[in-house]
DNA sequence: TATGAGACCTGCCCGC
DNA sequence: TGCGGGCAGGTCTCAT
């Protein structure tokens, strides 16, 4: 289930990959998971044909592909998505299954694809989305999500959180208030600041926005430097698994004994996710 | 306009 | 051992 961690770790991984490299051949296994923003003719140029990779940018959970002439594939990797890359022979001999999407690309002077970039999604709640150019993917999606939770300052996320009614939970999940939060990250930030899952931002003192603040930029860039948390699909460009799931206090540990006080945690579904809690850590 | 609830989807785990 | 049901969760759509 990448996040903001695991989807800016991938971005890392795949830059010496796939910067300068030419996509030679594109194949779409499955029409449904492509979603075109004013890229409406070639199924090829929207897939990226013949582009040199110019950069790759990320903006929450989402990561994008930009080309030389301006081109952009964005990628969401939903809760099973993955994007590998592979050598011809490990192509071949995984045999992927539910690989949707595959690109074949080299150096540009080659002119002979080395290597596979493959989009997977078993469960297909991910997708990639083609723009003719970065402005019309900002202003058509981009655009819709708050600011990127790596960047976050104190004053905004106090202004964001201000005027809000729901449960903290339901707000930090809120990709256009903060983007990059996940059901992981939150229940840790909101662990590591003592803060309930069900308050309401409006109850928050000061001091408590100040402690949700660093909570959240701590963590993330933790569990940016650990490669992510790998709990079921979450791999990075080169394949390998993150290792932040070892150190999380909370997220999947309900009925165990929490790290700080020993009381056992609780765990109840809020904003219709699994909650993770402590609740002598966190009290009301 | 803000918020909550349901649907989508499939691999994994557990109980029978 | 095999089958069936429940669970997991990010985002979109619809209802309130």
């Amino acid at each position: 289930m990448p996040e903001l961690p695991e989807v800016e770790h991938l971005r890392r991984s795949l830059v010496p990959l796939l910067l300068g490299k030419q996509f030679f051949h594109v194949s779409l296994n499955r029409e449904d998971i492509l979603t075109r923003l004013g890229v409406k003719r070639n199924l090829q140029l929207a897939l990226l044909k013949d582009g040199v990779v110019r950069a790759l940018h990320r903006c929450g959970k989402n990561l994008a592909l930009e080309m030389c002439d301006g081109r952009v594939l964005a990628v969401h990797l939903g809760m099973s998505g993955q994007f590998l890359v592979l050598s011809a022979g490990e192509y071949k001999d995984r045999a992927l299954t539910h690989a949707h999407a595959v690109w074949q690309f080299g150096a540009p002077s080659q002119k002979t694809p080395a290597h596979y970039l493959v989009f997977r999604d078993p469960r297909r709640f991910g997708g990639i989305t083609s723009a003719p150019n970065m402005e019309t993917l900002m202003r058509l999606r981009w655009s819709k999500l708050g600011p990127d939770a790596l960047s976050l300052t104190h004053e905004f996320l106090a202004a964001c959180l201000i005027s809000k009614v729901r449960t903290l939970k339901a707000t930090l999940l809120d990709q256009s208030v903060i983007a990059g939060l996940g059901n992981i990250y939150v229940d840790e930030a909101l662990f590591a600041a003592r803060l309930h899952p069900t308050r309401t931002p409006a109850s928050l003192e000061p001091e408590d926005v100040l402690h949700l603040h660093q909570a959240i930029r701590t963590i993330l860039a933790h569990a940016v430097s650990a490669g992510g948390s790998s709990i079921r699909d979450y791999l990075d460009g080169k394949g390998e698994r993150g290792s932040y799931a070892t150190r999380h206090q909370v997220y999947g540990r309900a009925g165990e004994a929490c790290r700080r006080c020993e009381t056992t945690l609780e765990s109840e579904a809020v904003a219709q996710r699994t909650t993770v809690w402590c609740p002598q850590c966190q009290a009301i």
